[in-house]
RNA sequence: GGUCCCAUCGUCUAAUGGUUAGGACGCCAGGUUUUCAUCCUGGAAAUCGGAGUUCGAUUCUCCGUGGGAUCACCA
């Protein structure tokens, strides 16, 4: 090889495509497909084509294909051809509008005499299936290859002639060298009787015309692999760079993640206030991994330190709890504008027990160091974990009673000590309510004094820290919940 | 069943002939200004089994075992 041939080599412009059929929604497992070749076609500054394989009408579902496009953009992947932007020199990117392009490839198979129409009722198939079942042999439509058959007229399915039935071998650039025997390859259906393509047919038909040179997908299609080489073969045409990603598994790692099984759609995920970037990183290591210590990276990043050598073999199960905990890492580096906004989301607007503005801003904070997204937040509002910040706290006078007294009365004096720090404290932040009390505290016991002030401000078990409690609420409300207190141990 | 693929802590994974087999999530314990949470420190936790190659296998080979994918006018 010469060094202009290298240059070229290099030079050669990165295709890569996603593409679903608009069939409902796109769940974790190919939404990690799409990811993956977005990457890869960002880092190489080539194109990432969304295409829409709309060839079964009858799986159709109204929809689809705008709810794929939010959840592609959702994850900020943005596509340089799809079913809205149509290339000008291969058109629509939806297959629905390519039927003309299968037919001349399948016109091409015909004048090669490597397709015919298949003469048989699906009955008959059905029953040379059971046969070969029976018998406990493979079942091979080219056995019942008829010898001669008529021009073919649209009105029933084109198979494809295989060739030679001989075994292939090829590579994988994640799973190395793969081979299959002739068993593998059979005559299958090119073009359907409705005159829709089949995914066997019409993808290898777009990726050539689409000049795709990465075709990145799930391990189902391996099997099938022969039969496309085989194709390839017939057509003249060069075959991509097949790339076999892992399966995502179920939490229980035993079986693909699926709709059947309760994977959910992605966008539910942003309603449960996962942040796209947080889902974008847990994706990312699905399957793949730098190598290194980190696992937290922006899409920037990802970008540029994408590789396929780095993907694995075997399927990875999809873990909740982590990207629970990735969610959380991506929140606290919000600010806190952002946060505000995020919490605020999860009140019902106008309902009654709603924090106003400045309260939701000094809480913001406060809330989201015990949550780690949006339906946290909810159960824990709806639990009555911060009732505190809108009703007076209800509680049993005993509760004011820290663990190293005998009764709660031990607290009353420390807190008609604590009423007037706290009544001419600085409301100004959190600290200088500290600092308002925090000798006195430190004087009398921590606990002596902050358990009882914290217990008169929340009426929980549980809570923020007092200074916190107090800040939120503001002196007014402190000085007559903790004169509240006082009253009930007197 | 045929064909093909895969195999490191519970989970995601690092290390490829030589390491006390590393990190992260989760879990447990201790600590950090009172509770909860955060944060910090520590701990338990893995090379599927058996042969072979080798001075030495997590790593290479073979056989088992286990798991997965696929065998449509679905993609």
């Amino acid at each position: 090889m010469n060094e202009t041939d290298l240059n070229k080599k290099e030079n050669i412009q990165v295709v890569t495509r996603f593409a679903p059929s608009p069939t409902g929604f796109l769940h974790i497992g190919g939404v990690r497909t799409a990811l993956f070749a977005w990457l890869f076609a960002r880092q190489n500054e080539g194109e990432f084509i969304l295409r829409i394989e709309d060839t079964d009408k009858s799986r159709e579902v109204e929809g689809s294909i705008e709810h794929i496009k939010k959840s592609l953009s959702w994850l900020g992947l943005d596509w340089d051809y799809g079913p809205e932007k149509p290339h000008d020199e291969w058109g629509s990117a939806l297959q629905s509008d390519r039927l003309d392009v299968y037919k001349k490839y399948a016109k091409i198979l015909l004048d090669k005499g490597l397709a015919y129409p298949d003469p048989y009722t699906a009955e008959e198939v059905q029953e040379f299936r059971e046969k070969a079942q029976a018998e406990k042999r493979p079942f091979l439509m080219r056995e019942h290859r008829p010898e001669t058959f008529d021009e073919w007229d649209g009105t029933k399915p084109l198979r494809f002639k295989t060739p030679t039935i001989k075994r292939f071998e090829w590579t994988d650039a994640v799973r190395g060298s793969l081979s299959a025997g002739e068993d593998a390859l059979d005559d299958f259906i090119i073009i359907k009787a409705d005159g829709f393509p089949t995914y066997n047919f019409a993808h290898i038909v777009d990726d050539e015309e689409m000049a795709v040179t990465h075709v990145m997908r799930g391990e189902e299609f391996v099997s099938s692999t022969p039969k496309f080489l085989s194709l390839y073969e017939a057509l003249e045409i060069p075959v991509p760079i097949l790339v076999t990603l892992p399966p995502i598994m179920g939490p229980d790692g035993k079986k693909k993640l699926s709709k059947r099984d309760g994977a959910k759609d992605l966008l539910h995920y942003n309603e449960d206030g996962y942040l796209p970037a947080a889902m974008v990183n847990f994706l990312a290591l699905i399957g793949w991994n730098p190598g290194g210590e980190d696992e937290i990276f922006s899409l920037d990043k990802l970008i540029e330190i994408f590789s396929l050598d780095k993907i694995q073999k075997s399927g990875g199960a999809f873990n909740e709890e982590k990207l629970r905990w990735m969610n959380k890492e991506y929140l606290s580096k919000q600010s806190d504008e952002f946060l505000v906004e995020y919490i605020s989301d999860v009140w019902v607007a106008g309902a009654s027990n709603r924090p106003d503005n400045a309260q939701l801003a000094k809480l913001a904070p406060v809330m989201l160091e015990r949550v780690h997204n949006k339906v946290e937040i909810k159960e824990a509002i709806e639990s009555g974990e911060y009732d505190w910040v809108f009703k007076s706290p209800e509680y049993e006078t005993d509760l004011l009673k820290w663990k190293k007294d005998t009764s709660a009365e031990a607290s009353l004096p420390r807190l008609e000590k604590v009423l007037p720090l706290i009544e001419t404290a600085d409301y100004l932040t959190v600290d200088t309510i500290k600092s308002a009390i925090w000798d006195y505290a430190e004087e009398e016991g921590r606990g002596e004094v902050l358990w009882p002030l914290r217990v008169a401000l929340s009426g929980s078990e549980r809570s923020p820290d007092p200074f916190t409690l107090a800040y939120v609420l503001g002196a007014d409300e402190v000085v007559a919940r903790v004169r509240s207190a006082i009253d009930k141990l007197s």
